[in-house]
DNA sequence: CAGTAATGGCCGTAAATAAGGCAATTATAT
DNA sequence: ATATAATTGCCTTATTTACGGCCATTACTG
């Protein structure tokens, strides 16, 4: 699956299918997702359909058991060398003259 | 890690870390990012404190050329046998009584 | 060390999501 | 096929996020 060759739409797409999936393993209606979240059945149906906030996905993913896949969510970095960007001074605006 | 073990608030704090050593990684600045991404600048810190919609997440591991972690993000699994959850007729309401 | 870019925090407004409820449609069990 | 659970869609209101701007703080550069 080549997500770069899919639209920000399709991706949610996707992603709202395989929080699907991942409750129909678990055999649960979006009712008792809710209920066992605390969150509304919309906000259910709003995630399936790759719509909503992290912290949804947080708490739908605990309760289905799968918060290891946020782990490779996105990959532990070798702990970065600096704490802000930078390098060239003034990357963003004017040009970089120092000679001449 | 085990996220499990954490709460929804650090594991939102550990996330944001993530994306900000990703970015980190390209070096960019959170502006030139927020630019990049036609995100406001604003849109991207709240990102980086684990706050915001999936939506801002889909963009900037776009704009980051991260998404194949998503790919990771939840198995595709081996195609669902089922579209709705159930098995057993009345789960959450009355009792199961067929016979007697 | 001094200058300055980069980031964090707060505020007001616009937009989107979350919650709660109800009707309509669809899948599934019997 | 019928009954009914499961899901979808729409609506109203409350909450949260997104946006734009401004000032304070911090990290990096020379």
């Amino acid at each position: 699956m080549d997500f770069y060759s899919l639209s920000d739409k399709a991706i949610e797409d996707e992603l709202g299918q395989r929080f699907r999936d991942l409750r129909l393993r678990r055999n649960m209606t979006q009712k008792e997702l809710a209920e066992a979240t605390t969150l509304s059945l919309n906000t259910i149906k709003a995630l399936e359909a790759g719509k909503g906030k992290l912290a949804s996905v947080i708490a739908v993913l605990r309760e289905l058991q799968a918060l290891d896949e946020l782990d490779s969510f996105i990959p532990q970095p070798e702990r970065k060398p600096r704490q802000r960007a930078s390098g060239e001074r003034g990357r963003g605006s004017s040009e970089e003259s120092s000679e001449w």
